[in-house]
DNA sequence: GCCTTTGCCTAAATATCCTAGGCAACCCGG
DNA sequence: CCGGGTTGCCTAGGATATTTAGGCAAAGGC
């Protein structure tokens, strides 16, 4: 009986990319196990269960899109920073639909404030918008308004749900020219 | 052998509820066969299959949200309008969490095209936002922004991604503050 | 009261998740 | 180099879910 060499790691990944192809929430134990040559039971040595795999299928993700968002985002500022972070965000979340989708499921709020990137995401997100010249509590709110958006936007374009003709990625670019006005225009909250 | 009477109807109502009840990921037809006191291979005289279920679930909650909408943005306009289109359309998906989330799926574009509410949802959106003086494309990009940005503070609310000790009730009117003022300074395209 | 329709049934094939227990390949100390 | 512990992958099997095929009996129209 040959090994194949499977590691919690090797498995995570692989559900990842068998999340691009298959959509995440056809990433089933079955299908991975197919896909390394060995039984389904095999898996459990390595993840605990389907539900361990799809959160750790997400912190995976979620690291790497923060990953391609920081080097984006550094040395710019402003627009450009808005931009930077918007473009990366989107890209992500276009190119590998399953590892998005993956970020999107309920997580222990625990293990998010755990999570490094998380962190990373928040002080990266905080100091974007600190440069706009906002503060508390006006820059959680307006933290929040821009997950929102991008978040609402890539998910219903990945799910084809903007019916007009009107182009989507000229849509997506104005939406940030849009909202750095609005960022620049914030309604500070009464003192 | 007493009939239950079920119909596609019945069937489609009763999953929307389960859905609300144990999430939408988790309606199954054999769970739904348990609350009626049939089994399993009884539905499909009335359904095709689980994923026309799901489907049917969807554009039944699209058609109660945009009633909803509808009636809160009735003889309203402006910021009120924009205020009354938002909280009916929060309230619905933190009312009913199962159908929203049904609301997400991947839907044939040929359905949704088909549906009257759709239909609906856009002739009332298009509306509050003509009332800001805004025509296409501008229009068009302004509305994406909009459901975008309700969709996803609904989704992430609803999945509790919000970390940060701010108020959520409190965050969304700031974060509907912030958009009435966007519309108003809507950086106009070139023409 | 018959007869068509159809609602609900049983039976069975396939797929998935997961547990329990076993053997053999690997890794390390002697 | 070899014996022993660790562990990777196995078989076996139970539980639940989706779906199809075919059958009986209740409802409703004539």
């Amino acid at each position: 009986m040959a090994r194949v060499g499977l590691t919690a790691d090797r498995l995570v990944l692989a559900a990842a990319d068998l999340a691009d192809e298959v959509g995440f929430e056809n990433v089933t134990l079955s299908a991975l196990a197919r896909r390394f040559g060995v039984k389904d039971a095999s898996l459990y040595s390595h993840v605990r269960n389907l539900h361990e795999l799809r959160t750790r299928v997400a912190l995976l993700a979620g690291g790497e899109m923060i990953d391609r968002i920081a080097t984006a985002v550094a040395g710019r500022a402003g627009k450009d920073a808005l931009a930077a972070f918007a473009d990366a965000y989107r890209e992500y979340a276009l190119e590998r639909p399953g590892r998005y989708a993956a970020t999107q499921i309920r997580i222990d709020q625990t293990l998010v404030a755990e999570s490094p990137a998380f962190r990373r995401t928040a002080e990266i997100t905080y100091g974007m918008l600190r440069a706009y010249g906002l503060d508390e509590p006006d820059i959680t709110d307006a933290v929040r308004l821009l997950r929102s958006t991008f978040h609402g936007y890539c998910a219903l374009e990945s799910t084809d749900a903007f019916g007009a003709p009107r182009d989507v990625h000229t849509s997506w670019t104005r939406t940030i020219d849009a909202l750095h006005v609005l960022l620049e225009h914030w309604p500070r909250s009464a003192p």
